[in-house]
DNA sequence: GTAATTGTACTGTAATACTAGTACACTAGA
DNA sequence: TCTAGTGTACTAGTATTACAGTACAATTAC
């Protein structure tokens, strides 16, 4: 299963911590090991249709976290050492996306028990 | 029950967006009813460690969506209006709703059952 | 050795978000 | 009327984010 690099300009979160999120996330779920080498830099700006210097600054981060190792020349890889999941940041994360998605169902008249069944509908037939 | 106002700095999102998401999430779940009324610009300002020039657009925001009703000189409230859509609309607006929001999740690492539970908790403490 | 690919390092520009400060207009209540 | 509290409207400055373009350095494959 391949990683899903992809970004939401929406969310008013930068695009480099959208990228940084995303490797973290494909390592913490075993989609990507020690060892594996990234979408080099142009390829994954070219993918994203965001600038190189955006991508740029999401793995040098990572590089200085110790999440990646990146050798000029060759490419960019997940490090050796694993990233703790930050729990608290996956439960913002969530809580976030929670009060966005009730603010907008109700604007559109939806309560959050219409959300729970719609959910539970969808849970079934996957 | 109170609302809370708070805000998150390390999240990425402008506080502003983060402002008017606690609104409107505080009016979907019914601690914000018509005619109440929020707190004052200088007041959440100060609340949230921000400038009021922040709250401003957060609220002016909402009032051209039709969200909030202001009146210079006593202050800001809770719209009155409540659209009213037919049942077919209403069923696929829930599904275009709760698409995006699965997409959403997933690209954060967070899987259905993370939604549903999330969902619940808020669900009790309701 | 050469060419292609990789990461790196700059400079500059623009838009957005946020802060700071000041002043003004309207409303409610004593 | 007066005063306090409300939203409103500015101007200005700073920091962050992202983009655009160019050039350089290291590695790899041929």
């Amino acid at each position: 299963m391949a990683v899903d690099f992809s970004i939401d300009p929406k969310s008013g979160v930068p695009f480099y911590r959208q990228i940084k999120e995303r490797v973290k996330y494909g390592i913490a779920r075993g989609l990507l090991t020690p060892g594996d080498q990234l979408p080099t830099v142009r390829q994954l700006a070219a993918e994203l249709s965001v600038n190189p210097n955006t991508v740029v600054r999401a793995y040098r981060e990572m590089e200085l976290e110790g999440v990646l190792d990146t050798q000029q020349g060759s490419g960019t890889f997940v490090g050796l050492r694993q990233p703790q999941i930050d729990e608290l940041e996956r439960q913002r994360r969530l809580d976030q996306i929670l009060t966005e998605l009730l603010a907008r169902a109700h604007q559109y008249g939806l309560s959050l028990a219409d959300i729970l069944e719609g959910l539970r509908q969808r849970k079934e037939e996957s």
